[in-house]
DNA sequence: TGTGAAATGTACAGGGT
DNA sequence: ACCCTGTACATTTCACA
């Protein structure tokens, strides 16, 4: 991805709701030209969409907490995302390496909520929960780094390097 | 928090560059009405900003990573997250009960950026790292739940609850 | 809530590398 | 052939009454 796409893509990142006319001036180029790149950008899937970000405390949901959660019975099929899908206090679900199996980040009015969600979460996933409560969150979902694009050296090497081989 | 402007944030939780045409329709309110409940809302607020949906693969950081943390030395102040601030790879930074003190999301290119990241983690707030990779993302920062306004029975009973106790 | 002017979004056709 | 540019029109934003 070109340098110009990335440059985008950060802008957008941190304000989705950037104007064409604003954005092009960002990355120096006609609001025609930004237009074409961000459908582009979402066309190949590289921006996914637009939300809001939201104040959870303000929405009731003050009380955010980590659900690590491993199978009951290991040797039953392993589908926890799909059956755990339609709880709306899910906000996220990894599947990670080491001892648990998945982690959840569920967010809930209070403990007597998150007592709730719990429970419905062992029986519809048949697991076993083990909960990380979150006193704070200094900072949440920054825009991500975006670097120039790494040299790679393996497919385009510099001038120099090209007189050894053949290849071409 | 009324019943209509948790809408409004639903609408735009789910797609954050809904004109104020649509939301109006979706809501059954003038176009009028929901642009100044909408600024009412971000400027209280509710609404925090707006930010572009991204894939993570896509801007070539494909690996994910809890890193939890706890001082090296608990008897020096703690101010990991500032000291932390700086680091682009960190997504996400939350103060945790339990037996670490943080829990950071980081978002790096491959194993090699994740070795370097965690010796930046330790060096710059002094701290020892458990790490946990996510070997996948089922899903990742869904909408909230946003439920009508819970009736909390504290202060406004049902009529019918009222003749029996007293005191809660 | 409705109106209207200004800003913005979007498509189209032309031109440069 | 691709991408950038500029123009022209539909839509949206936003302040005011």
């Amino acid at each position: 991805m070109e340098e110009t796409d990335r440059a985008i893509v950060a802008a957008l990142t941190a304000d989705g709701r950037l104007s064409y006319t604003d954005l092009a001036e960002k990355v120096g180029l006609s609001v025609s030209a930004v237009h074409q790149r961000v459908r582009r950008l979402e066309q190949r899937g590289v921006i996914k969409g637009y939300a809001a970000r939201v104040s959870f405390e303000a929405l009731d949901l003050p009380l955010t907490a980590f659900v690590a959660i491993r199978p009951f019975d290991p040797s039953q099929p392993d589908d926890a995302p799909e059956r755990l899908a339609h709880l709306p206090e899910i906000d996220s679900c990894y599947s990670v390496a080491g001892e648990d199996f998945y982690l959840l980040l569920v967010r809930v009015a209070g403990p007597a909520d998150l007592e709730r969600v719990l429970q419905e979460i062992r029986t519809a996933a048949n697991v076993t929960t083990r909960t990380t409560v979150v006193l704070s969150t200094p900072y949440e979902n920054r825009p991500p780094k975006i670097s120039a694009e790494q040299p790679n050296r393996a497919r385009s090497r510099a001038p120099e390097e090209r007189a050894g081989s053949s290849a071409g």
